[in-house]
DNA sequence: CTAGAATGTGGAACGGGTTTCATAGCAAAT
DNA sequence: ATTTGCTATGAAACCCGTTCCACATTCTAG
């Protein structure tokens, strides 16, 4: 491969024109200019990436910490940040992380070494405080609340549309409601408690430990869920899912048992619940990711918190 | 932020020794060791990533071509190679390109530029023979048959499911069959050539031409094309879709205006397909995203292809 | 006791760019 | 005739690491 010094070499001019004429970049003769572009072209010389990142400090890269992918939340994510990368002279790298502490450490050390210009993290398994420290080392952009950190944030304020819900399924004078949330974890995770919390709001009671099952996720997760429903004698009239796909994993173990289908609740939006027509919830995560991915590329952007209003989306009956 | 020379200096040992120490390469006695990673706490130094990168000419990237993202064919073979480099040390960037030529020459303009140190292209607008000249640059993996290139593949063989489908169709005596295939371009595409010239294989004759709709990926496109067949008065008894989800678009315009649903044949064996039981057909492109993978970071595999047999999945009826 | 091996260290080159700054030619303005 | 200002160029510093190689010790085997 040729290098810039090839081409000073080879044109007989200087590295510094050399440079100049390729990035068109202060006071180059038009004689210069073209004696250098044709040995550019001799010699099939293209800059260095690397070299040049090295140089002007900067990567044009930002750190996408990704849990896994299967799941529309992250995909969504995903899509929103990739559409607004798009011509946006940034590159999107995807870091897998499991939610597993390690991981997330090493990419951070990997902000901390400027391999990224920035972070975006969809998830996190460490602590907000923690991710918050390393900020000094790069710019890290959150998808939920911040709570009472710095980092800034896209994020859907996923309580309007839970509290529609439960406002709804209180009108049909529904009591009977089996939760699936996500994760569970040492401290419960920041949209199970907005779901249980904006339940307490509209029926002003917390619902009984065995109605709440954590950790669900999938259509294999519904299915399963279910399955432990019915063995315990757990009837719900209505379930609330944390996904539309996990509730449709529910209502195919009711349809396979034969027995009635109870109620449902998704999340997510998704193609499977328009199609049985379910009713769900949209967290609008396209748009967010997109937001964040301004936010990790506009470091004095301001407000640097951006707040999406959940939407539900009534269906059925 | 701190740099090697900082250290250097701080510890009164040389540059070299600094690295050495750092790197445990090399000799060290146990003093400076000990000294110099004193200053490496202290001035909370991490070495530059780029600058290594630069340093060892590579840079641990795999450059991802996306044309867009939502759609199975793409979020699987994404999944598997995001599944085959995590804990590689492998990093992936994502190159959405919706086809564009020019985008595509972009990023190949960054693989001659050493940005990656090799790409997969899980679809390309430009022509095989042009990609493969970029080879020269760095290595370039794609997901489809390389035809009479010499670029590494990982890919399907379409034709083993397709043809199990269409003897499956003859022998329920299926006459009248509608395609729904995947992009038109100049040269149709290797998809649809490939479902062709199954149907052709099996059925010793060509589709009418009204019965091929090109260009079709989504579910609105599956929706909007049933529409046409019935406003052309084209009634087939089976479709055979580029797509689980276009199949359900297709199957949700019939059953809206309460027509006779006609048989449905999906792909990418999603779980819209498993719900409606409807076949489908499962071209295991997760794994081929993970054998792209593998390709693209050891180049001196052998062989540098990879054809997965494609799979019919009998579902219904 | 000594040659050769093993250990420890640092100067300097290298990777491949960008940018600052000094120098110089030349034309317009005073 | 002198000053000012613009164009043009290149040496050298800079970005921040890794590594080659030469040199100096110290150890070990013969």
């Amino acid at each position: 491969m040729a290098t810039i010094r090839d081409i000073a070499k080879a044109s007989g001019y200087s590295i510094a024109t050399v440079s100049r004429a390729i990035n068109h970049s202060g006071y180059v003769s038009a004689k210069a200019q073209q004696a250098i572009e044709r040995v550019v072209a001799e010699l099939d010389y293209a800059p260095n990436a690397i070299a040049q990142d090295l140089s002007a400090g900067v990567t044009h890269t930002i750190g996408v910490v990704l849990p896994h992918s299967n799941h529309p939340y992250f995909t969504q994510l995903l899509n929103g940040i990739m559409d607004a990368a798009f011509d946006s002279g940034y590159k999107i790298t995807i870091l897998p992380s499991g939610w597993q502490r390690s991981l997330e450490l090493e990419y951070l050390e990997q902000l901390r070494r400027k391999a990224f210009d920035a972070m975006i993290f969809t998830s996190h398994g460490i602590p907000l405080k923690e991710l918050a420290a390393y900020q000094r080392y790069g710019r890290i952009v959150i998808c939920e609340d911040p709570k009472d950190t710095d980092l800034p944030a896209a994020y859907s304020d996923r309580e309007v549309a839970y509290r529609a819900a439960f406002r709804w399924l209180q009108q049909k004078q529904v009591t009977h409601i089996g939760f699936l949330l996500s994760r569970a974890q040492e401290h419960i995770s920041a949209t199970s408690y907005a779901t249980l919390r904006a339940f307490r709001a509209i029926y002003g009671r917390t619902p009984g430990k065995d109605w709440i099952i954590s950790g669900i996720n999938t259509y294999e997760d519904g299915y399963h869920t279910a399955e432990k429903f019915h063995q315990h004698q757990i009837e719900p009239e209505y379930i609330f899912s944390n996904g539309d796909d996990v509730a449709v994993g529910v209502r195919q173990y009711y349809i396979q048992q034969h027995l009635p289908i109870p109620g449902l609740v998704g999340q997510e939006n998704q193609l499977t619940s328009k199609l049985l027509n379910i009713p769900t919830i949209d967290h609008h995560f396209v748009q967010i990711g997109a937001a964040a991915f301004e936010l990790a590329t506009h470091p004095e952007a301001t407000p640097d918190r951006e707040k999406f209003q959940s939407e539900f989306i009534l269906r059925g009956i």
